[in-house]
DNA sequence: TTTCGTGTTCCATTTTAAGTTAACTTTGTC
DNA sequence: GACAAAGTTAACTTAAAATGGAACACGAAA
């Protein structure tokens, strides 16, 4: 994969495409951004319970596209398909801590 | 609000409704129900903030009977809808602990 | 008892996640 | 390289969230 040159260029990337910090389609792109990083933790927490995608996937009566596209980033996933996949799939405990 | 009687006869209108724990369906509903509890938070949240619902569906561009559905936990709201309003609207970090 | 602020509910439309299938790519192993 | 397992992607349908608007409910205060 080819890396930024800088993060300004980046930034500059961004600006284009949603706008400025601030601006609604930024901010909205940002929560988005933001919310797609569960797949991450739903990725290593699966590699961690030592499952495939498709086993992960069976588990909740579900299928391995469905998994990876989640794990992915590309998924603005309910509340309850988080619980569905580490609760229920993966036997963990998810806590949800506001300050 | 009526009260039930007890919790045995509670148990029971869901074995009829959804059928006994473990099933799917049971467990579907069991899923959903744990995610609408978010509602409860953001109300809380909200009122902390000395917000009515409708200044916080302005801070974050939406309608009020937005908000009042999902306070009384009557939608299976999306990740982004949670840090929109929580962290957006209510100035709150959310911290997402797995274990 | 009327008015006002706040919250709830209902009905509508648009958007998008959920779910499925199948083809494709990547990766690891022989 | 051949092969199989694992993962990715695209295209599609269905269900439900997101969203808006208006009507309604309700308590408090005027």
């Amino acid at each position: 994969m080819k890396k930024n040159k800088n993060l300004t260029s980046f930034d500059e990337h961004l600006d284009e495409q949603y706008g400025k910090r601030g601006t609604a389609k930024r901010t909205e792109f940002e929560i988005k951004a933001k919310a797609f990083l569960i797949g991450e933790v739903i990725k290593d927490e699966r590699r961690l319970a030592n499952l495939t995608q498709e086993q992960l996937a069976d588990k909740i009566g579900a299928k391995k596209s469905f998994i990876s596209r989640i794990e992915n980033g590309k998924s603005d996933i309910q509340l309850s398909t988080l619980y569905r996949l580490l609760e229920f799939g993966l036997g963990r405990k998810i806590e949800l801590l506001v300050h």
